[in-house]
DNA sequence: GCATATTGTTAAGTTGGTAAACGGTTTTCC
DNA sequence: GGAAAACCGTTTACCAACTTAACAATATGC
């Protein structure tokens, strides 16, 4: 065993050396990978998971959102976003309301109970990051952060 | 369409007002998606994608590992690398070598084809970053990369 | 030598999506 | 006013990227 592990402490060390520790692309995997798991484990077996966490949150905080607009904003396709609604809508945290001008769309409602329910995940979330990441201070925390989103407006000036 | 996209605007721009904006999970996972389309995007239909590139780039850098120390250096089962290995060994790109010692282990080793390969993916790779990534300095993509690594350490302790 | 561990692999299931098509509805545009 | 286009939510079929559990073959510890 000792040989072995012997063997693989040096193998992890050498990756801080190796090609791959140089891509952001591939850092940025594994960091999610590590944040979503601490998510679920953090929020529980039956707790809202990332994406529907994330749904509810927009749902609460524009409430009456359409369906299409919600997608937009999750950079989902619509049919993707269904079985998110679905399921917040089984848990009984929002209501699919007919909107009296346009009969296609379905506006998004929190119920009382799902803005209850959101107000304890956001609780949980924060402790899970402020937990996970209590490594980082503030300062960076805000820059990777701003950091983030700069990526993610490559994205949207590449699509105008 | 005017009106539609004023709406769609002020959607957008009431973002960076949201719950969600502010957390480092939601804005890992959207960068994510942004860098993985754009690496999918670069190396083309039949290029390497980012899973594949990066088992390459770790047995061509550490030639005769072995299946299950690369997943544990990839962070993910042995079981999740057949498929991964199959694919490389299918594109003639490494050989599943017997090892002398010890006849469970199949060493994995690049071919010179592999060789070759890896460096153009690298290349072609640091293409797509560098674009991607144009809107950042490079100390900005330094410090991402290192609050980035910092963030896989918390995982690394935890199971510590 | 026997119990235990490890390696690669298969099989089956899960998660988180996409793409294409649909019926129902609205808007556009002449 | 009416046809063509666009839009909404949805279903269906698919896909990628895993995981868990089991397995045979092999190796190791005591």
């Amino acid at each position: 065993m000792t040989r072995k592990q012997a063997g693989r402490l040096d193998a992890e060390q050498a990756i801080a050396a190796t090609d791959l520790e140089g891509f952001i692309g591939y850092n940025l995997k594994r960091a999610y990978v590590t944040v979503q798991a601490d998510f679920r484990a953090t929020l529980g077996e039956d707790g809202l998971g990332p994406r529907v966490f994330s749904a509810l949150s927009l749902v609460v905080q524009f409430p009456q959102i359409s369906q299409s607009e919600l997608a937009r904003m999750l950079g989902i396709e619509r049919s993707g976003l269904v079985a998110i609604v679905d399921d917040l809508e089984g848990r009984g945290y929002l209501t699919r309301a007919t909107v009296p001008g346009d009969r296609r769309v379905q506006a998004l409602v929190p119920t009382p109970d799902g803005l209850g329910a959101y107000q304890s995940a956001l609780d949980a979330v924060r402790q899970h990051e402020d937990r996970l990441l209590s490594h980082l201070t503030a300062d960076e925390k805000q820059t990777l952060l701003h950091l983030l989103q700069k990526i993610r407006q490559s994205d949207r000036e590449d699509k105008a």
